[in-house]
DNA sequence: GATTTTACGTCAGCCATGTTGACTTAATTT
DNA sequence: AAATTAAGTCAACATGGCTGACGTAAAATC
């Protein structure tokens, strides 16, 4: 009892520690949104657009399947947000060579300022917590953040960040 | 050029490093409520009544418009939710003391124990990520969250977190 | 060459969770 | 006594998930 009340109980100390850096995350992400929101308000998009976006400028040429599986969500979730984009120009379907099956997904000019639009603030934002928090600090950040990620498909997940 | 190509201009750098943080974030943070997610399933909650118990566990006694600060969401979201919970038997609402007009919320034990059981899964995810990334990068995950909360209610958003 | 599988698309309907706007009630403050 | 505040409610709508069923064209397999 004592330990607890004087918060030398490791595992009191611990769970506490966890319950901060849990809701720390909470905070830290709806926050992380709102910049990228209110920009595509001005399209009338929401961040289901800004997802494709991302992923589809990150990769270009991706197809329908690999970025389902990126988003986690079925295919009719997808189509209503990715035909939107498609049909308002800002992203581009190319029948693929090898497989003329798959349509290979690119942002068109359109689509590359508004992507630039959008994650430069987000880029803004981060870069500000970066210099704030010092290096070392945003390698912990990364590695951290690493490690919360499934590891079930980590290597998978980690070698689309960080290719190329 | 050759700036860009050998990867020694630093503008490039960084503005890859920026990229990659802020995917690492999106993975991160779609693994990290994947958890919650499942166990919610089997009562039919979402994660809007995941917040709340969250919420109103952590911060006993809070009153509805305090929650709706933290939530950024408007009243008629929230009374769905919050209804459903108390109609359920997991929150429970006392009227406040020195001011009758306020709703405090409580967790009722069985709330508690479901509070504790999405917690822990939760908890264990992150300490397992906190364990192989060690106390220093720790310290600097969290200090980079810290740093993307939004300037303006950073200091209320981390009194809340750290409090107590 | 015929059959099966794969990549992608579509239609239809449902559910969760957010929104705005208008209005009510009870309690507190001015 | 009047105004403000905390909370709730009704109604309607938007977004973005979901399931299930079905279609088409291209590729892979038997």
């Amino acid at each position: 009892m004592a330990d607890v009340k004087s918060g030398t109980n490791p595992l009191f100390l611990r769970e506490e520690e966890l319950r901060q850096s849990i809701e720390l995350l909470f905070f830290a992400y709806r926050d992380f949104t709102d910049g990228p929101d209110q920009i595509l308000k001005d399209y009338n998009f929401g961040r289901a657009h800004h997802r494709v976006i991302h992923f589809v400028g990150r990769n270009p040429g991706i197809t329908v399947s690999e970025l389902l599986e990126i988003l986690r969500i079925t295919k009719q979730s997808l189509s209503r947000v990715l035909n939107a984009l498609v049909e308002r120009g800002f992203v581009e379907q190319k029948a693929g060579v090898s497989d003329r099956r798959q349509r290979l997904l690119y942002l068109t000019d359109e689509g590359k300022v508004l992507e630039r639009k959008i994650s430069h603030v987000q880029q803004q934002q981060v870069a500000k917590a970066f210099r704030e928090a010092g290096g070392e600090a945003v390698a912990g950040y990364r590695k951290v953040l690493e490690g919360l990620i499934n590891e079930a498909d980590r290597d998978k997940a980690l070698s689309r960040i960080m290719k190329k």
